[in-house]
DNA sequence: ATCATTTCCTTAACATGTTAATTGTTGCTA
DNA sequence: TAGCAACAATTAACATGTTAAGGAAATGAT
């Protein structure tokens, strides 16, 4: 028998869109008040989280591609919210640094962002967040690095 | 004691672009052979599987907004995969429909898709599969219509 | 019937996703 | 050491995501 396509409404893609855009939503509704996107608030946190780093780590942790990263970095240097200089010994290379002003956009909007994950924690129930996270992390082929 | 966000390297919103991200990676490879795009073969798939309908339903089902709609439908017309016409009753309705050449594209990669959704079937295992599944959906506010 | 409202769709503007081509550096090696 | 492969980053080109504004047609209230 000829194995079918599963039907759009029991899609794995178009249910992991779905889910995307429901907890982006109320998260892109908090950011929309600092005025930064949802990707430049994902390289602050990593900066935040982790300090100083080169680009190739920064696009692996906050899961870019290279092409928006250069763009997204532009535009976050000329809104003050990191710095960015060369490598002196392979000057291909770059560092890239969160500034106070970007620290204080992730402090001041962590708590926020907090509550709005622990709502969907309570959705999901604890035992099935985990679960997910697990389930999800089986479907990245990087996640073992 | 302050709740604080969870590591980047457990964070929800990541963890579901990564996973988007390894699912649509063999598709997006299988689709580069047609010369579409991922939102293409979605708005094809929908077509193919319910038939001509309005733009509205198209969006909900293909989970595309407006804007992005208005202009894959465009492309799609010039590459004569979708036709449009408007409501002789309702003029600012319009429908679409799929065209021959659509269809042979869903037709002739559908085996290919179906294997690509049975090797994640396959990684997950049946039961893990079916509960991502519903895990997703409970994080989609549309999911109960 | 008229006007404000609503609905459907399109445009606009900006940011990001994606792939391919290009530039500048470093390293290797013949 | 000249030349080439490998690497880091950028740029280019096109498509989509996202929000806001605009235009056309239908609806409802007066």
């Amino acid at each position: 028998m000829t194995k079918l396509i599963p039907s759009t409404r029991r899609s794995l893609p178009i249910a992991l869109i779905r889910a995307r855009e429901g907890v982006m939503s109320p998260i892109r509704e908090m950011l929309s008040e600092t005025g930064i996107t949802e990707q430049q608030w994902r390289v602050l946190r990593v900066l935040s989280e982790y300090g100083r780093m080169d680009t190739k780590s920064l696009a692996d942790r906050s899961s870019l591609l290279f092409p928006s990263l250069t763009r997204i970095i532009a535009t976050m240097r000329k809104k003050g919210l990191v710095t960015q200089m060369r490598d002196d010994i392979d000057r291909r290379r770059q560092f890239i640094e969160i500034t106070p002003d970007g620290k204080r956009i992730i402090d001041e909007r962590t708590p926020h962002a907090a509550q709005i994950v622990a709502g969907f924690k309570e959705t999901l129930g604890e035992q099935n967040y985990e679960t997910l996270l697990d389930l999800l992390a089986m479907l990245d082929p990087g996640a073992h690095r």
